[in-house]
This record gives C-alpha cells, sequence and structure tokens, in this order.
DNA sequence: ATGGCCTGCAACGCAGGA
C-alpha cells in the first residue's frame, strides 16, 4: 500500500500537477494541503475519472485538505475533537486497512505572531486526542504538512534558521511529543543522511540549490512502521513548471 | 541585502504562506 502526502498551495492551479503525478506514481492513498478551495469547487471529477474516491473539508481562499482514495472512506472526521476552529486543516478517513489522518498543521508566522501560540495550541490539542485515536485505530497514519523541520539535519542551514519558526526549540518539542506516543517519523526509519526536503521557498531560487526543509512527514504507529518497506520524497514535480513550493512524500507499507 | 515569489480576492494592494 502506497500512501502519499502533499501541499498543493492551490488545487486550482496544481490540478493538472496532481493528475499527472497520480498517473505517474499511482499510490493507493493521497492527501492533500492547502487545496484553497470550497468543498462545493473541489473537483471530485477529475479524480474519478483516474479511480479514486475522495473526500474534503474545505473552505474559500485559504487551508483545505482532501483525500483522495482508491478505496471507500469510513469514519470520517474533520477537527480536531473539542477545539473550535473555523479553519479546515483535518481530515481523517478509515482507507482499506488503515487509518490516515490529514493534517495543514497552522504555519505559525513568526515567534511573535498570535499565529504561533495559535500554532503551539493546535498541537497541544492533537497531543491531547492521540492515545484515544491510537487506541481506536491501533494502524494509524498521521501525515501532512507540519510546518516543523523536526532536526537540523532537516534545514539547509541550520545557523540561517536557528531560532525561527519552523524550526523553534518549541516547535520542535511539540513534535516530539507526537513521537512519544509511539508514532515513528518513517522517513528516518529508512534515511538517517540530511540534505533531503520537502518544501523550497519559491524566492532565491531554493529548489534549484536545494535550499530547502522537510516539513512534510509521514507518522506511523508502531503496528504500520513495523510494516513500512520504504519512505521516500518524490522531488520531481517541484521541478515541473508553475508548481507548489512542497513536493510529495510517500511510504510504502506492507499490508497483510 | 531582514527581501526576493506565489495565490486568492478584490481592487490596482493586501493577507498569508514558510
Amino acid at each position: 500500500m502506497k500512501i502519499a502526502s502533499w501541499n498543493v498551495n492551490s488545487l486550482r492551479v496544481r490540478l493538472p500537477h496532481v493528475q499527472q503525478w497520480l498517473d505517474n506514481v499511482r499510490p493507493d492513498v493521497l492527501a492533500l494541503q492547502e487545496i484553497k478551495l470550497t468543498d462545493a469547487d473541489f473537483p471530485a471529477n477529475a479524480f474519478a475519472d483516474l479511480g479514486y474516491q475522495a473526500i474534503c473539508s474545505g473552505q474559500p481562499t485559504y487551508n483545505g485538505v482532501a483525500l483522495l482514495s482508491r478505496d471507500e472512506p469510513d469514519d470520517i472526521v474533520t477537527a480536531l475533537p473539542d477545539f473550535k476552529d473555523p479553519q479546515r486543516r483535518v481530515l481523517g478517513a478509515k482507507l482499506g486497512g488503515v487509518y490516515v489522518l490529514d493534517l495543514y498543521v497552522p504555519n505559525g508566522q513568526s515567534l511573535d505572531s498570535d499565529k504561533y501560540r495559535y500554532k503551539l495550541d493546535w498541537l497541544a490539542q492533537l497531543d491531547g486526542w492521540l492515545p484515544a485515536l491510537l487506541k481506536q485505530q491501533p494502524n494509524l497514519v498521521v501525515l501532512g504538512d507540519f510546518n516543523v523541520a523536526p532536526e537540523d539535519r532537516d534545514v539547509h542551514d541550520p545557523a540561517a534558521w536557528e531560532g525561527q519558526v519552523l524550526v523553534s526549540a518549541p516547535e520542535r518539542e511539540a513534535f516530539r511529543r507526537l513521537l512519544g506516543h509511539g508514532l515513528k517519523d518513517s522517513f528516518r526509519l529508512h534515511q538517517e543522511g540530511g540534505g533531503h526536503y520537502s518544501w523550497w521557498d519559491y524566492r532565491s531560487a531554493g529548489y534549484q540549490r536545494n535550499q530547502g526543509l522537510r516539513i512534510d512527514h509521514i507518522l506511523l504507529s508502531a503496528p504500520l512502521a513495523e510494516r513500512c518497506a520504504a519512505a521516500w520524497i518524490d522531488p520531481e514535480p517541484r521541478g515541473w513548471e508553475r508548481p507548489s513550493d512542497h513536493t510529495p512524500v510517500l511510504v510504502e507499507l506492507t499490508l497483510p
């Protein structure tokens, strides 16, 4: 079972890339973030033509998440429990033998911003939910745009980024707390080295110079981590014409 | 060099991203 995550930075603009990539890679599940459109405008037919069922939690202009799957989605959730939030950043569903929780974690903007506080509160709320969710759904995949580079090896220039949003100590601690529930960062099950990124700034030719961050992640509960045959980043779409600033991240699970 | 670029919405610049 191949599962992927991609922040597309506007599904309206990126639909041709998503279609092309699905056709090339044929994942069983693709989780999208920053679709930036409403449920009414979601292009479900385009995905149906490629053999994917789709569910979506969208809003105008900002945020928005979606799940594309070959299997019928079940047990759908569209928000963190007990967390009033008009921003659409959460979509969970049982797909085949696994439960996939698609997240678009708040960016935080800067350490002195209200949005940073919101980001930390949001991550704390997620942290509080995980024990119950793991109990309900032992085969759990928590994936998406976490907007956190967990370690310095996930940052092209740690000195330049030190203390900034996406790498600050409280954000990294929040990320480590998620792993404390037994979730594994799938990429690090298979790759120890640095220089592997999922996002490159549009400015300053970041992609061409491989100056990026690894902020998109696929976390696996213990039973799935044991069955993780591969985890990788596909940088190719970032090099296409008019790309998203993120590129897809993937895992291959060997399910019984 | 504390900005560069991209998107959406609306209005001819802003908010937001990361």
